[in-house]
DNA sequence: AAGGCGGGGCT
DNA sequence: AGCCCAGCCTT
């Protein structure tokens, strides 16, 4: 069979499919430019069902390009709380000046201007020109690099170079001129409801009989498993910090891991015995404040991307007139019930629900 | 070319 | 415990 001719299957059996099967989701229901930007960079490395409501809030809360770029960062990045990756974030604050100081608050229709945007690459580009301007243009995440690997059974490293070019020529070869709005979102459902990465339902497949690796039943061995880094672990002592009520807390630099939110002050530590020492010297060095004593009231985990990490949570009173007198980092006595006002990362969460749940029980104890 | 960047759900 | 997700950016 030529290569036309199957791309020319690939399409209708697509769309045919599309027609009866496809999701319903919030961003289809527009083409605001706006609205699927916001959408598509929600969307990078992020799961359709931890979007939607994230979605709906920010949309709600920043209604418009115009009304995003007047915000504070700090105020873009409380309703990005927990989403993750907040470099996004910061993108798309800064990404709404530029639209409103270069393109007079309208987005781009063009990929050279759209790849001009913080936060804005190739695919995510292509996903815009297709969704919100019916301009085609191919795009390639994670579902199309599945479904395209496999219907050209394709091995070899997905995130290798030569394969990704490989990737894209295919994927342009595969987006029609007409109907790319359709299309786009149509290899997106497949490889989310169908082509998924494990146990792929073949069976139910429009592509089936077009399939190269269902053809050679490699469907299992596409995406060819690459090569796992096990994540190092960390001990982490953490300080809940308190001076006549109040709990001191930083804010991250923008630039790091959880850049621009804020938290508890934590240190690493080599060894267990260390950690209640890093934490007091640490302190001290980077905000001038000594403490007490610190008293071990509990122990969490949680994971990053690259490293995991066991939090020690250490409860340290200070004297009434103990001041901050280094600013390593910015950094401010708060009441507990003002945290809620602030950006904070989902380990901190983590801490704040343990420590009421501390109190709970000695409260019960009492 | 490789590594950093979150968090959660599924296996 | 590992894998993956509607990737991008920096080095």
């Amino acid at each position: 069979m030529g290569h036309a001719n199957k791309i020319e299957k690939v399409r209708s059996a697509l769309l045919r499919w599309y027609r009866a099967k496809g999701r319903d989701l919030p961003w289809r229901r527009t083409r605001d430019p706006y609205r699927i930007w916001v959408s598509e960079i929600m969307l990078q490395q992020t799961r359709v069902e931890t979007v939607i409501d994230y979605y709906h809030r920010f949309l709600q809360v920043f209604p418009s390009v115009t009304a995003l770029a007047g915000a504070d960062l700090e105020a873009v990045l409380k309703v990005w709380e927990g989403l993750g990756y907040y470099a996004r974030a910061r993108n798309l604050h800064r990404g709404a000046q530029t639209i409103v100081e270069e393109w007079d608050g309208e987005l781009p229709g063009t990929l050279q201007d759209l790849l001009c945007i913080p936060g804005i690459g190739r695919s995510t580009a292509g996903a815009i020109l297709s969704l919100a301007f019916e301009i085609s243009t191919p795009i390639l995440d994670g579902n199309v690099k599945r479904v395209v690997a496999r219907l050209f059974a394709l091995r070899g490293d997905l995130k290798s170079p030569g394969v990704e070019q490989k990737l894209w020529k295919l994927s342009g070869a595969l987006t029609p001129k007409r109907g790319v709005h359709h299309y786009t979102q149509a290899i997106m459902d497949l490889g989310a409801m169908i082509c998924t990465p494990r146990k792929p339902d073949c069976p139910h497949c429009p592509l089936r009989n077009e399939c190269k690796a269902f053809h050679l039943q490699w469907q299992e061995k596409i995406p060819s498993p690459t090569k796992k880094n096990s994540r190092p672990h960390h001990q982490v002592a953490l300080g809940v910090i308190r001076k006549r009520g109040r709990i001191l807390i930083y804010q991250r630099p923008s630039d790091g891991l959880l850049g621009g939110l804020w938290g508890f002050p934590n240190y690493r530590s080599r060894t267990r015995k260390g950690l209640l020492r890093a934490l007091v010297q640490g302190v001290r060095k980077d905000y001038g404040i000594r403490m007490e004593t610190g008293n071990p009231v509990g122990i969490l985990s949680h994971g990053y991307t690259h490293f995991t990490v066991t939090f020690h949570l250490f409860e340290c009173p200070c004297r009434d007139g103990e001041k901050i007198r280094k600013r390593a980092f910015p950094a401010k006595w708060v009441y507990p019930g003002e945290l809620k006002n602030y950006p904070l990362a989902s380990s901190d969460r983590k801490v704040i629900r343990k420590l009421s749940a501390i109190s709970r029980q000695q409260s019960v104890k009492r």
